[in-house]
DNA sequence: TCTGTTTATTAGCTTAGCCTAATACCCTGT
DNA sequence: ACAGGGTATTAGGCTAAGCTAATAAACAGA
């Protein structure tokens, strides 16, 4: 039982930030998490020096930092947190898949273990948020899928959407209404050179997605890690 | 519509503190509010003069401080979040009877309107909290019930637990063991001197109920303002 | 009425997190 | 090998909201 200590908001933005910043391996740096949480440079720097006191993060001056094991811990209970909101907001309460990002990015501060688990009982342990993005246990793990984006995906493969971006809630209303939600199979037929649009079968339906879009919708390979 | 610009935490607290200090009329003295924020009582003295500022409340100094018609509205929506979750988790999720205070506490802060709303409709617009207290429109109404303690219930009354207090589980749990839940019917049938314990009937029941237990137990006359 | 106690306020500090401006460090291109 | 540009950090401030200690006002009892 790690007693970890009650950690402020602002606490626990950075280590989220943090780990979805050091998903792919290496480090964060103090402007991407800057970028991230919206705040200046010098903030990060402050924060950070608190954090490693705290043994939350590894700090290598100059270069960025990395959760710890704890750090770790904390950060995948939020995620687990945020997403188990975003799931029973739209399921038991009717919140568009659009508008739960921010309405849990609150919440998720304030409700206890207690709640999560029983919201999560209540939906059945859901194992995907509605973005298609995977719900860490209560322990701690999470699925480690091998996300790559359409504008990434080779020609011909057989993919899955996952849409791990959950942010921008006009975006995400756009690709609903052109049916690349979550959980929607797709085959990647043709793209065109120079970074062009790329063009994907999903049914008997054709969509060319321009690169912009292609490049924020996250997708797995067929069969990789549970299709939802 | 009122641009009420965005409260913090704090500031909410201050200002259901308030309103349940002045609810029977009078002044909110600063030494109150310390005691219901645990608190010293020269940050009080800090917060009123920026509440002051802000036209949130009425200071007269050296004697308290009321609230402004804009700080009653804002403590209003601030107990309508609290009560619509206390039912909410209680009747959704399962929560205890007990337990859904310091939830509830926490989340009030964090929620939307919009969520709030959401809510409220699902449990079919509820008038009454889990432990009986009424809860304010959405407009900001708020039903004025005359309430009293049982320890004060004229003997040979017919009365309706009510029971405001919401802030000890274990209080909360004995009481509900007794049976004396709210909107539990009672019938006052006699009272020892000297403070002493208050009998009831409840339906065919009788019981004994201490004087301390008993002044925390609020009730209403039967047929004043609907009964659950 | 005066005096002592209680209560409220002011003064002055602390901590968390943010900010801007100034400085230090790293790295790349010549 | 080093100069310049781009990051990172440090220095120094600000605000919100808490604290303790000191002072001021109100009130109650003799």
């Amino acid at each position: 039982m790690t007693a970890t200590a009650q950690l402020t908001r602002s606490v626990e933005d950075y280590l989220k930030s943090i780990f979805h910043l050091t998903n792919q391996g290496g480090f964060a740096t103090t402007s991407d998490i800057a970028a991230m949480l919206e705040i200046a440079p010098p903030s990060v720097s402050g924060m950070v020096k608190r954090l490693s006191e705290t043994g939350l993060i590894e700090h290598v001056p100059y270069r960025g930092v990395q959760l710890t094991p704890q750090g770790r811990r904390a950060a995948l209970q939020m995620i687990r947190r945020h997403r188990i909101l975003e799931v029973y907001l739209t399921q038991q309460l009717g919140y568009d898949w659009g508008d739960v990002h921010e309405e849990a990015e609150r919440l998720e501060h304030a409700v206890s273990e207690k709640l999560i688990e029983k919201m999560a009982g209540a939906l059945g342990d859901p194992r995907y948020d509605p973005h298609g993005a995977p719900i860490p246990t209560a322990a701690g793990d999470i699925e480690e899928a091998e996300l790559f984006t359409l504008a990434d995906a080779k020609i011909g493969a057989s993919i899955i959407v996952r849409q791990g971006g959950d942010d921008d809630a006009a975006r995400l209303r756009y690709l609903a209404a052109l049916g690349l939600t979550p959980g929607t199979h797709l085959t990647v037929l043709e793209r065109q050179p120079f970074n062009g649009p790329t063009t994907v079968r999903s049914g008997s339906e054709t969509r060319v997605v321009g690169q912009e879009l292609a490049e924020q919708l996250w997708c797995a390979e067929v069969g990789g890690g549970g299709n939802r």
